[in-house]
Formats: C-alpha cells, structure tokens, sequence
DNA sequence: ATATTAAAGACTTTGTTTGTCTACGATAAT
DNA sequence: ATTATCGTAGACAAACAAAGTCTTTAATAT
C-alpha cells in the first residue's frame, strides 16, 4: 500500500458521487471543480477507478462517469488499491537467506491496517445515508 | 507515519546490534559493511537513533555505538518514529468546514498499525533470545 | 601529535508524483 | 454529415522527496 494524493482524490470524488446521488452520472469537468484540480489529471484518476470496476464511464455527449457497484459495498481499501496497486508499504531489499524478519512485522503491521479499511465503507461517511436499516 | 529505506536500515542495524551482543560497541564502518551501505549515509541514520535516545555515541577513537535502552523495551515503532518522525502516513490538503472525514477514517487505520508496531519489540526476532521467561 | 571515529552541512543524483499539453476516439444533438 | 461535448491515452515538464556523496569539523584514545 501507499498513498499519494490521486488516492486522496479518488476517495473524496467517489464520497461526493455518493452524497450527491448514487445513480446520477457526473461530468469530470463538474468533478474536478469540486476540489480545484485540473480536468485531464482528475480524468486520469477516474479512469482508474473505470478499470477497478469502481466506476463506469460513458463518452461523448451528456456523458460522464457513474458509480458502478452499489454503495454498501465500496470500502476505502477498494479506491485506494484501485489507485496504488498492490504493492506494499514497506519493502526491505536487504539480501538475507531465509527471508526478512523485519519484513515480516510489517506485513503484519500492514495487514491489519488494509483489514480495517478493506471493512470501513465510504458511504458511512455520508450525511445522507440510505438504507441503513 | 512513513517508511522510507532509512527506516529499513536503522531496523536492521538495531536488530544486528541486539544479536551480536546489547552491551557491545560497535563501528558505523562495521555496521555499514554488514548492510552494504556507506559509511556517511548510515551514520546519519544513527545520528538521528542517538537524538531520539535509543542509541549511545562515543566520538574518538575506540569510539562507536552502543544500544541505551534494555533491548526488550526497544519496539519497531520507537526506531520508525526516531527516523521519520511523527507525521502521518496520509494528509488531506482539502479545504473542508468540519475537518475532513476521510483523514479521520486514515488516521485510525494508521493508529491500527502503529499500536502493533509500538508492542511489536525488535528482539522478538533475535534468534538468541535472552532472559525471555 | 596522530590516528580514529562521530557529527554536520552542502551538495548531487535519482526516482516518483504531480500536473500539463495535445491528439484521439466515442457519442449525442442539430 | 457536422459539430460540440466528453472520456482516453501518451508524451512531456515541473516539483518534490529520498538516497547517497563529499568535505570539514569536533571529540577522544594512544
């Protein structure tokens, strides 16, 4: 893991789609007003998100980008993944014969970190939350 | 929080000096050797160790470092936080009313790590565990 | 004195992230 | 069909942080 500010904006752009109404579709010009970033470098972090499956994205006219899977179910690990990869947060490259001891604390460290973002979904963040029951 | 290699070193030099022996005085020259890094570079890392009190300097000849705390209080988070300091891993730049709800959300997931890592003591790894009862 | 060793500062290199520019492709409206 | 709108993609430049080097200074043992 890792995290940068494409990151950052990719968890706010998708809380706010989910604020304003799951179903509706947003334009990247509309989005990136919104946090005063330009429109290519929001468009590219969006199209992350496109190919994470997160969101979908219809071109041309009245186009725009949509939230594909349903709100209970994103969780900040997906959008932070979808944006840094997979890789880890700390990497020791330090030769050593069986492995690195070190490494392995923070991998644990690591896990238990991603456990709890994988669970924290963004739309408890939302004032207006649906369909809490 | 952050990881940085200097991290990773200072990591793997404590660790070393906890194997080899608590009490003994080492060289930045043999310690850099161990770990195939310049001599100037890692005695900056351990500059910053002896600052943060985890760590004893002897200018001169004969001179060297010496670990100061007893090495079972010596956790992995005490060394990441002497080297990186205590900035967090992520920072919301946005401009918000009521503070930034998703960089609350990350700084519990960071507090999640952290409080591994402050329990987690290097010389668990030490392969010659001493006084463990 | 001299050799050894840590500390400190300036500096360079390297790598990554951020952000821009431009061209291309898709779609709706006319 | 043409045009305006909007997402995609690649090359590129700027900014920043980390990694690492070089050189000088200060402390201490012999």
């Amino acid at each position: 893991m890792k995290y940068t500010k494409a990151t950052n904006y990719a968890l706010h752009t998708v809380l706010y789609m989910i604020e304003q109404n799951q179903g509706e579709k947003f334009s990247v010009h509309v989005l990136a007003k919104q946090f005063q970033v330009s429109v290519t470098y929001l468009s590219k972090i969006l199209t992350q998100l496109v190919k994470a499956g997160l969101v979908e994205s219809v071109s041309g006219a009245s186009g725009g980008y949509t939230l594909r899977k349903s709100i209970e179910t994103i969780s900040f690990m997906d959008i932070i993944q979808a944006i840094e990869g997979n890789g880890l947060l700390f990497e020791c490259g330090i030769q050593q014969e069986k492995g690195c001891p070190i490494q392995k604390v923070m991998n644990d460290a690591e896990i238990i970190m991603e456990k709890y973002l994988q669970e924290k979904k963004l739309f408890e963040l939302s004032s207006i939350k649906r369909n809490q029951k």
